[in-house]
DNA sequence: CACCAATATAGAACACGTTCTAGTCTTGGA
DNA sequence: TCCAAGACTAGAACGTGTTCTATATTGGTG
């Protein structure tokens, strides 16, 4: 029965490097955007890193030194489309009239982005809840491409309160992008379930 | 080069075997205990398939035929784990007077029992994250031992709103959670975060 | 230019989840 | 009691994320 359980914790892992010369940065950008072409072909199975490094050029060795982990180097690519997403919605506004369906409006076009590449859309989000230093970090920029996008709505609100809630909304956005990605419902009930949770959340603070 | 439309990418797996004889569930349990023991002793990445099996004393084989993956296998734990807690609630019901206060506490006591058993909390949220079928099975028990605790304290409040809240408050312990497992922040944050989730959600309902 | 430390490269190696193989054991029904 | 179907076993094998090795290249500094 006891078999020694060999304790094989890791305590390494090489610095990520940070890239500064132009050469670097071009090895970056192009392994995100190998890993954002074959998560758009096969979903996230389908970004294997040995194809990220061949299809970017770059070794494997390389590819880790940039990005700790697979799902670091998703994530990576999931903070750039949130960061591409609130620049459209900045440069392009919801129409509706009162927040709440504002919000209710930003949260529909992301959805609805995310649908129009299901495969890419499962690989990020799927990223995003590995435990990874680098993961966590993307993270923060994520959330924080969220919270910009829906404070200019909630000014009425008290500082603390609005805080608050947006924290609230990114959890569900958060949580009901995993359901669907994880398989427990399809896409178009990702809009349906976040209009209805913003609904709660924020009707009755808007009567 | 584009799409095609075929579905079926896997050809893939055996039946999931549901234990009949007394042998049966005497292997399936086995299973379980030895992960469980596992887990509370090195988290997640301690529970290796091939020493679950070695410690139920089971063909590696056998527990695949159990659970269909590893997610599989710590999910069904998960569902057991909540059970347990769910009749510790019923058993001693929460002391506060006002419904906020009693599924604030409903959620304190869940999360407390985690943070005694760290590795294990990290181990079995981790799973339930993950995509599989018999994932998706436990994920809904877990939901409806949430929906089952919390209920009761909220008859007062209109059954659709009341479905709405419960679901919205079960997506917040979900990305509490994960966020903790996934080190996002400590474990005593959890209780705090939930506290202040479930504050702003119930106390415009209950005022 | 010459040098060195940091980086890159190709590819082997490793760990662990998962699947497969070939043979043995259980079990329920005729 | 015997047999066929299916469950079980030990162990090999496989795929992919990750790490390691040995060598080559690069880029900043004297």
């Amino acid at each position: 029965m006891t078999q020694l359980e060999t304790a094989p914790l890791q305590i390494r892992r090489l610095e990520i490097t940070q890239p500064v010369t132009p050469r670097q940065l071009a090895r970056r950008d192009g392994a995100i955007r190998a890993a954002l072409e074959l998560g758009t072909e096969g979903g996230y199975d389908a970004v294997r890193m040995r194809d990220v490094a061949a299809r970017a050029d770059i070794a494997l060795g390389t590819l880790y030194r940039y990005f700790g982990s697979k799902d670091h180097l998703l994530a990576a690519a999931m903070a750039s489309w949130t960061g591409d997403l609130r620049s459209r919605i900045t440069k392009r506004p919801p129409t509706e009239a009162s927040p709440v369906l504002q919000v209710v409006e930003v949260l529909r076009r992301a959805s609805h982005s995310l649908e129009r590449q299901p495969r890419l859309g499962e690989a990020l989000v799927k990223a995003l809840s590995s435990h990874d230093a680098g993961v966590a970090e993307a993270n923060g920029e994520v959330s924080s491409h969220i919270r910009s996008m829906l404070e200019p709505f909630l000014l009425d609100l008290d500082a603390d309160v609005r805080e608050g809630l947006i924290d609230l909304i990114a959890q569900v956005w958060h949580s009901s992008l995993m359901g669907w990605a994880n398989g427990r419902f399809p896409i178009h009930e990702v809009g349906i379930k976040m209009e209805r949770a913003v609904r709660l959340i924020l009707e009755p603070r808007f009567t």
